[in-house]
DNA sequence: AGTAATAGTTAAACAGTTTAATTATTAAAC
DNA sequence: GTTTAATAATTAAACTGTTTAACTATTACT
């Protein structure tokens, strides 16, 4: 590949990138509406999929501090949705599960976007996106293996 | 294609989508340093690309209300990097230039941008980078027609 | 001339973020 | 065993980015 090419591509993938991460989000937050933020509802569906989870966990998966996850869990918790259990073995603990409420939230939020998302990927063949997932799985794997990258000067 | 493999690629692309949002994020946040944020890049490579411009067009291309532009303009001018000039003819319109300053930053971050997506793209095939982004460069325009979504009851 | 519309800003309020300090608890060292 | 480390979580202050609503200045319409 010529340097041409090549910048070509990052070009493309830059500028791409961030228009996707933009409308993405934004239609995401037609489809939520009011009662929750894109962030809020990314933390209630993680923890939906793991069940139980602590504050040092999702700082970790969503690589943000820890006072972070306590703000966006101190806003969900307020709203009825999270539930906060200490660990009666070591009390320095939290467990976070969603409330009844919280997963009936969740549920119909999560509903609501699966249908944008079912929509926009009817737009393409199977194969198509198949093709494209798997890509974009190995760019997910890439990415974190690049988590500590520095430009060599 | 059934219910199911709909729902699982469904699924796929948003637990993706999340997760590479995420993570490329905070790799651009490493490269930019800790003169700008990534919108504040993002902003310059805007102004940058299209050489004049103004805070009605950025509110547009960004999806934000044009007091999120003011507010992101007078960060960036209160460190020099950009310049104001009221339109002599319609004196209601402000263009917005990069000064010299704001140049030599752009090009600077951006060139480590460009290194760590470089590094990222070389880890691929040619020919499946290029199948990736022309599937990445239609979704982009499905998001776009897809502006006004909303999910029948 | 008088009313609409447009471009941009300001102010208040909120979400999400970081850094630094703090509390409570557990683990390790000696 | 007591003291020192380390860990889990929180709090407080500060900042960025966002929206809504009100406002200024200017231009366009009728």
């Amino acid at each position: 590949m010529s340097q041409d090419q090549i910048k070509e591509l990052v070009d493309r993938y830059i500028s791409l990138s961030f228009s996707v991460a933009k409308k993405g989000e934004n239609l995401v937050k037609c489809q939520i509406g009011d009662d929750l933020t894109n962030d809020q509802h990314y933390t209630l569906r993680y923890i939906h999929n793991v069940n139980v989870c602590t504050s040092t966990e999702l700082a970790e998966v969503f690589e943000v501090k820890k006072s972070a996850i306590t703000a966006i869990i101190n806003r969900l918790w307020e709203k009825g949705l999270i539930q906060r259990t200490r660990d009666e073995k070591d009390r320095r603990v939290v467990y976070l599960t969603l409330t009844e409420k919280g997963n009936m939230l969740f549920a119909e939020t999560e509903n609501r976007i699966h249908k944008l998302v079912e929509s926009l990927i009817n737009r393409f063949e199977q194969k198509e996106i198949e093709q494209f997932l798997d890509t974009y799985e190995k760019l997910n794997q890439v990415l974190t293996e690049s988590k500590d990258f520095k430009v060599e000067e």
